[in-house]
RNA sequence: GGGGGCGUGCCUGAGCGGCCAAAAGGGGCGGACUGUAAAUCCGCUGGCGUAUGCCUUCACAGGUUCGAAUCCUGUCGCCCCCA
């Protein structure tokens, strides 16, 4: 199989996504042929966040180096629950519920890698083979493998082991042979020899390299990358609103594009790096300029116009763009009609009647609560007391009232609370 | 089995009969400054139609008292020490 230029590990380090590798210089010679690489998705929830974009990303590049990305999706461990990283029990999910988070995660994958040709990605649910496996066999053929002593020193099961108010399920605790035996049935069946994900994925990691190794008496390696942390300390991937997904259901194109453009400075290289798949040269020249003036935010805008791009398309991520600046840009009033109406087309949005303009106009202070800008009445009046609201980009007070005056295009009012909180009325 | 302690608002954590909707910090939300940043500063942070006002909170259920987060009894949960 050909490979491509770039060297898979060199790769992954230059991009900050190497952490640790099993026996480096031996998976590097491993990689000078074409592979299959594989990771695992567990189906927690009908979509994936953007901290699962880090392993889909090694993916990525093990694709673009020319191996195989092999897609697990966990059809059976999503049923019983990965303890790495957890520090309580979680609650079952039901049968229904996996299935068809594995349906909303599908199409994620289908959209970051190539599909087709000889390199195209192979996506599979680990429902298939373990689902077959019965109570005996597994116990026989896969947990007589297992040292329950060294089970037990696993950093994920550790830590519940002596933590007496939570504790670890016989369930969870089992978590780790299901894993393994994905290695091996992916080694058998399709030749997979690489496994990667995050580094709390490296115990699993390792226990399907030694189950392997047992059963079939060969080598097989694995990959992780760090745990991509933000430069205040704060958790990455969360917003106020919530995590940033990577479907357009859960967030909007938009939404993740104003997740980019708000990194915090000092992160803005690295995501740069683990985000995008600028070229090196592109990449450190943004970085460049970007030590120059950071101000000018050239890199937060390359970055979220690249990363937005990559998750949802490249017209997504233009019209994204184009709603922010023409949001920020400050005068709303003078946007032709189509721009307002595109920017706003993932923004809350709520029907009035035009009637009530008319007369004495209607009072900010109801509209605000009508349209969830402010809970109540009372938030409300504090929140035009301390100026926080603008309607079409100009601030307004507590006893201020909207009438036909405030009008954009014959039946358009754009409302602001706070920095970022817009909201469209259409009056007809 | 015996002994001791704890349970407060989103979180941490003071309060230990009235001055308590409850200190302080964190977080969150607004504002100023800026670059839709960071740092800093200011305000808000149980709910309420605008309040020297009303309602609902200090694990839960009762009780004592003019009055309880604060005292008593029981229940639940947790922690520690001895055996």
């Amino acid at each position: 199989m050909p490979l491509s230029k770039h060297d898979y590990l060199d790769e992954l380090r230059w991009r900050g996504l190497l952490h640790q590798a099993t026996d480096e210089a031996a998976t590097a010679r491993h990689l000078t042929e074409g592979r299959h690489i594989y990771c695992g998705f567990d189906p927690t929830a009908d979509s994936l966040t953007i901290g699962n974009l880090v392993p889909l990303m090694m993916l990525v590049h093990a694709q673009r180096a020319g191996h195989r990305p092999v897609v697990v999706m966990g059809g059976a461990t999503g049923l019983i629950g990965d303890p790495s990283g957890k520090s309580a029990e979680r609650t079952l999910q039901t049968r229904e519920m996996v299935e068809s988070n594995l349906h909303g995660q599908r199409r994620i994958f289908e959209r970051l890698l190539d599909m087709t040709g000889p390199q195209g990605a192979i996506i599979t649910n680990n429902l298939d083979w373990i689902g077959k496996l019965s109570f005996i066999d597994a116990l026989r053929d896969v947990g007589k493998h297992f040292s329950v002593n060294v089970m037990i020193q696993k950093e994920a099961v550790r830590e519940r082991l002596t933590n007496r108010e939570q504790g670890i399920s016989y369930t969870e605790f089992s978590y780790q042979l299901l894993q393994a035996y994905d290695f091996l049935h992916l080694r058998r069946e399709l030749g997979v020899t690489v496994q990667v994900g995050g580094s709390d994925q490296w115990g699993n990691i390792v226990a399907g390299g030694d189950l392997v190794r047992r059963v079939i008496g060969e080598e097989v390696f694995g990959v992780t990358a760090p745990l991509v942390a933000k430069a205040d300390g704060g958790k990455f991937g969360k917003t106020e609103s919530g995590a940033v997904w990577l479907t357009a259901d859960r967030t909007s194109p938009y939404a993740m594009y104003q997740f980019w453009l708000n990194a915090d400075d000092r992160d803005v290289p690295r995501f740069l790096r683990i985000f995008t798949l600028l070229p090196r040269a592109d990449v450190d020249g943004l970085i460049d300029v970007h030590a120059q003036d950071p101000g000018a935010r050239t890199a937060h805008r390359a970055l979220a116009r690249a990363a937005t791009a990559l998750i949802h398309g490249d017209d997504e991520a233009q019209a994204a763009e184009k709603a922010a600046s023409a949001l920020f840009s400050g005068d709303v009033t003078s946007l032709p009609e189509a721009t307002l109406r595109e920017a706003f087309a993932e923004a809350p949005s709520s029907d009035h009647s035009r009637a009530l303009l008319g007369g004495e106009g209607v009072a900010l202070i109801d509209l605000l609560v009508e349209t969830g800008l402010a809970k109540s009445k009372r938030e409300s009046r504090e929140f035009l007391a301390n100026g926080s609201v603008s309607v079409n980009g100009r601030k307004v007070g507590p006893d201020d009232r909207l009438t036909p005056g405030h009008l954009l295009h014959e039946g358009l009012i754009v409302l602001r609370r706070g920095k970022k909180n817009w909201h469209l009325t259409r009056w007809s």
